[in-house]
DNA sequence: AAAAAGATGTAAAACGTTTTCAAGTATTTT
DNA sequence: AAAATACTTGAAAACGTTTTACATCTTTTT
């Protein structure tokens, strides 16, 4: 049982191996009989081609190559998520790859390529302008599809699937404004994901089209770190607002805040960015903007899919849709 | 430079294909000189060797099967995050594959091996046991290495790494018990993940030792579910401490009891049996058993690469330590 | 009834490597 | 100086498929 070849069913359906290979890759072309006969004879051995030996006469390995900075970021594990559940409808297996923090970019991209991927997801957002451009260069050198996947790189002409977290996060900050809100703070990462960059964009907009001073404050993801960073800003600053890019750094904030004395919503209205499951676990509830991440990945796997299979695509740009959920935190 | 062929750099090089294979694989065996030119060529073409082709010349894929019930899990994704690192380190590529719920376990299998993984890690803790059994027939059947990772199946005779769920959650129930509370409920989920089994073996034992009955409840992963089924619980039920699966039920438990008035730690106590983000977010933060779990992912990597290269393996059943981190919950 | 067209099957080349075998060359031993 | 040995290298087979070119057998058309 262990290894059966295609030989071992063409020779126990006393047809030739290239009888097997078309009913398998082109059915139609085959007699019913035969192709009933030499079904059987498949399921009876268990028979799955070896899918190196197809990709290598093939040209195709089914295969995408998904291209991320950290796993073990929520958001990344959703999109995979979402990825998953298309690739596998859509008979693609996924191969992985991790990119640290300073590697070699180019050596990296060499590596997914020589697996003979047959298209890219591209999940990775910490990356510097010009080492993006090296990406692109290389992947668009070796001809093979790739879609941007919740990454915002956006003087890049290539298909991408995303959210307006620029718009969105206008949007919120322009609702805070409406509220009455003054001292509105945004508190993002010191590490530049370029999401968070759009997101920063929004905020601005919105606060100097009020005429309000933007005010920044980047901490860490880190809660032990932000905590204490947080226990000496609430000293220090005046604030009635804080809008943040991440939850856990909007309700670490929380926390401390109430902690100084502070009430939530009725002193101070904060407000989170992704809707993670976070969100709901916080005392009070945190009102957030929410993303469909899981949509992002499967979207964009979808849309690789087209590429690969050379079908026709009407837009390859495509933001999806976000929506703010209102909880008790503002 | 797209598709550079082992060909391409024999020919710049001026030496056989076979010449260039040796420099990449066995450069002992070439003369220093030749291999320094060799290695020059590929440098200025950067060839990569086809992966495919490679893994059908060489019957090694160099290639890792990720088996999984769902990405999206935390733990699921700390898991990877290991193992990834890992697998970068030896060389090896990673696919990841996905068993839903009720799907064909043999058929999911079977495609496994036939995209001709080196070996299997084996993430998935939601099988029934009858369906383990078929996993393991086919898998020895093939002749794949396999470590089970973070699952409990522990009649199963094969590698594995994970932590002895069974005795954290005796002593940390001990812990309890000692410091006199009674009513101390364990907290699960309806569905039945071997982990959590250990875990409420581990509960029973120490609540059956001090002469205390057992108090097990049954809810949903989904907190608006939860907090329903917590709202009813705080009314009609007598308790002093509990522990939970998830640390997400606990802090939803803890949510529902103090907004009903009950204080936290002082009337009741609250501890979580992972360690996850969310502990350090609540208020009061939830004392924890933490489990290593980036670490058993690591781990698992590289008992996993002792198998595939036949490295001598001294231990093939390991168990991780965790430890109790004490927070404000108890 | 012969010719043409269509259906179905077979044989063999290709895919890009690794690996085995043998040949050639340089070095050491006798 | 010849023989033995070691070191380099190249030619060719193999890996398990897909795919192309072609042969054979049916069926349809004239």
């Amino acid at each position: 049982m262990a290894n059966t070849t295609i030989y071992d069913v063409a020779g126990a359906a006393k047809v030739s191996l290239a009888t097997v290979s078309r009913v398998m890759n082109n059915p139609e072309k085959v007699n019913p009989e035969t192709r009933a006969r030499v079904l059987k004879v498949i399921k009876e051995l268990g028979y799955r081609p070896n899918a190196i030996a197809r990709g290598l006469a093939s040209r195709k390995s089914t295969t995408v190559g998904i291209v991320m900075a950290d796993v073990s970021r929520a958001s990344t594990a959703q999109l995979l998520g979402g990825i998953i559940d298309i690739a596998k409808k859509y008979d693609y297996a996924m191969k992985v790859f991790s990119m640290a923090e300073h590697e070699d970019v180019k050596e990296a991209i060499r590596a997914v390529i020589s697996e003979q991927v047959d298209g890219i997801l591209f999940l990775n957002d910490e990356l510097e302008i010009e080492q993006m451009n090296t990406v692109i260069e290389q992947i668009q050198d070796a001809q093979i599809p790739i879609v941007f996947c919740n990454v915002g790189y956006d003087d890049i002409d290539l298909p991408s699937v995303s959210i307006d977290y620029e718009k969105a996060t206008y949007e919120i900050t322009k609702e805070l404004i409406d509220a009455g809100k003054k001292d509105i703070y945004f508190a993002t990462t010191v590490r530049k994901y370029t999401i968070n960059i759009h997101k920063l964009k929004g905020y601005t907009k919105a606060m100097e089209e009020a005429g309000l001073e933007p005010l920044i404050f980047r901490t860490s993801g880190d809660v032990s770190v932000n905590t204490l960073h947080f226990e000496e800003f609430i000293k220090n600053k005046k604030f009635d607002a804080l809008i943040s890019v991440r939850d856990s750094i909007a309700i670490s904030f929380m926390n401390c805040a109430i902690k100084a004395g502070f009430r939530v919503p009725e002193d101070i209205s904060v407000v989170g960015l992704q809707n993670t499951k976070y969100a709901v676990l916080s005392r009070p509830t945190l009102t957030c903007v929410d993303n469909p991440v899981y949509d992002i990945g499967a979207v964009s796997m979808r849309l690789l899919t087209k590429y690969m299979q050379h079908e026709e695509v009407t837009e390859s740009k495509i933001m999806l849709p976000y929506r703010v959920v209102e909880r008790e935190s503002n």
